[in-house]
DNA sequence: ACGTCGTACTGTACACCGTACGTTATAGCT
DNA sequence: AGCTATAACGTACGGTGTACAGTACGACGT
């Protein structure tokens, strides 16, 4: 008797059910570690009864993307446009960190979806309402989506590696086996290159950097 | 007949061999659709042999990062110092771009080895060079680092999207599907974003953003 | 010239994965 | 009550990484 399960009812999936619980599934084992087989057996179905409601793993991924870009920041109103730009970058870096998955979902698939339009759309109407012509607004909104992606991705991905005790230990074992003639600097600043890695200052300091480099150009 | 194959004589394999043939495959085919199995027969050997020079995929990507790394840019001597950043930083993209599997590579997966030290180390000799504290010189390779991994790992995943026809009419229709009532902003900037995504323009605009920012902090 | 020994490669096997295809049974409508 | 559209199912295929045990070959000491 291989326990079989009974059939289960129908219209107990939804999409939203499925998403919300891939998500959970993400958060608790890792994104790496989702798979769709895990997902149906999380909801007591078989792995084929997601395919009702998502054509393949990658759709199910974009889901899952823009049900948590939902969650990003809003614009603050009434603020001079530096201190906008900043609330809306940190808003989104928060995000990526308390849904560390999002990070791999934002890098491994382009963007596309309502959620993520409404993001763009905040960002690109502070610039554009501070006076910034069409082609920069553009090319800045770019500048500071990939700036933020980037620098908190790395920040993620660190943080993992100093959770992994293992890893860690192999990481700390080669940096410290450089040799310090032939990597002067390296050695030298290796206590503060650990110490600035991640954290809200690193990431306010590159941030103010590309805002200060904003301010200079728009006189 | 299944063809067996003759029994592959002895040192024919190397961790060099194996680095070289795994990055052909990679370029070739694609990172993702890279595989042990498919390494190993490209070598003409069982898969199990990979597993002498390697303890496992991860410890082989690792290898392949290096690898890579090694190409990266020297620093040029006897230029101003902002000059030296821009240099090393689009020599940087410039690697990233012409092996697209070294942006998912260092995406995946934490720095370390002799050759990434090798480009900290030309950074942060001229942050230091250039009369930066040690604190400012680590934040900054650190932001300038992730600011070229996150701007140019964007634009590869784009450049792929718009390689893959039937995936860059979606995303055409979706933009084209956005009310300009709800997202007037995205929509009236839609030519300027599309325009402005990726390319070398994009990313020095950015890049002089930070280098103006990092000079006017530095008086 | 000849054993012998370490090890580079092999074969088999396992536990997974995504998903194509055809089937079945039930929720809701007539 | 009967019908039908479809949600969930079972099975199967071709793939993955890699554990573990076996085998034959290159090199080396005699």
């Amino acid at each position: 008797m291989p326990a079989v399960r009974p059939r289960t009812p129908r219209n107990t999936l939804s999409p939203e059910l499925i998403v919300r619980t891939a998500l959970d599934l993400m958060e608790a084992k890792g994104t790496d570690a989702f798979s769709i087989r895990g997902l149906a057996a999380e909801l007591g179905v078989g792995p084929m009864a997601i395919y009702t409601y998502f054509r393949n793993k990658d759709e199910l991924y974009d889901a899952v993307r823009d049900h948590l870009m939902a969650l990003g920041p809003e614009v603050p109103a009434g603020e001079p446009w530096p201190d906008q730009i900043r609330a809306v970058c940190r808003g989104l870096r928060r995000l990526m960190l308390q849904h560390p998955c999002l990070a791999q979902l934002l890098a491994g698939r382009p963007l596309s979806g309502h959620e993520t339009a409404r993001m763009a759309e905040g960002l690109l109407g502070v610039l554009r309402a501070a006076g910034f012509d069409a082609e920069t607004s553009a090319r800045t909104h770019t500048t500071l989506f990939t700036f933020v992606l980037g620098a908190t991705s790395w920040e993620i991905q660190i943080a993992a590696e100093r959770r992994n005790p293992e890893a860690w230990r192999r990481l700390r074992a080669t940096m410290g086996s450089l040799s310090s003639s032939e990597f002067p600097t390296v050695v030298e600043l290796a206590p503060e290159l650990s110490r600035t890695t991640g954290g809200d200052e690193q990431f306010d300091y590159g941030l103010d950097l590309l805002i200060a480099g904003l301010e200079q150009t728009h006189h």
